[in-house]
DNA sequence: ATGCCACCTGGAGCCCACTCCAGGTCAAGC
DNA sequence: GCTTGACCTGGAGTGGGCTCCAGGTGGCAT
């Protein structure tokens, strides 16, 4: 027989997403995850969507945003599609202090090859 | 009397610099500042050099440099010419973690404007 | 049948980088 | 001379985001 592709293990997740398997249960236990089906043996059984919505997640994250605003955002996923310009208005703010950041580190990133320079001008 | 120009009060430094003087206790305390000047009172009177290290601090944490290895970097620092070429190698291996940051921003936020894009597609 | 491994739970612990607190000192302005 | 405010110290507390632990279950390969 051949294997549910959509459905994947927590190993499968891990490897998958690249979050740990204890970042995933705490995900689910504050409710960033949702309901996550289970096997007879009590087992997390992933479903395509689940780890889609993790990738979404991911993005967020290393995007800096707070675990907090995620799970706001969570909410109104859940709650449907009346939520969406909200949605929109919050990935909007945050595609700006996305934004902000890019800048910022560009900023930075002059300074420190100045020094780098300097510190070459200094050795040569 | 002229004020002398060159040193700053402990509130001068906050406003220049941005961080808490309890952050620029706390740095004094773990040792990324070094030996501060006092007055009689003993409170903390900084050089215009201590401001500018601090700008080189705050250069480094905003680009996610952690502080135990600014520690390193401020005891090289401290530990005189002869240490400049380990200096180079740290910044630059620095700037290649900034560099990977700003790239993966760039990615991340590309993913954001698809899914605000989507959402607009369905809202509209 | 016996390891072994992937998984489970609730709860405690950890790390980082601050941030706050209590109780005190000095200096200047009213 | 008294208040106000900027500063001091040592030490405790906080918040975010995981990460680890003990003790247990179920299934598969040897």
């Amino acid at each position: 027989m051949l294997p549910d592709v959509s459905v994947y293990t927590p190993g499968q997740v891990v490897e998958e997403t690249g979050f740990s398997l204890d970042t995933l249960r705490y995900y689910e236990r504050i409710g960033l995850l949702e309901s996550i089906d289970r096997n007879a043996a009590g087992q997390r059984r992933f479903t395509q969507k689940d780890v889609g919505w993790l990738g979404m997640i991911r993005c967020l994250r290393d995007t800096g945003m707070p675990i907090a605003e995620m799970l706001r955002f969570a909410e109104m996923t859940r709650a449907g599609d009346h939520t969406v310009r909200e949605r929109i208005a919050l990935l909007e703010a945050h595609d700006r202090r996305v934004q902000e950041q890019v800048d910022n580190l560009r900023e930075r990133q002059v300074a420190i090859r100045n020094k780098i320079a300097y510190y070459h001008s200094v050795v040569d």
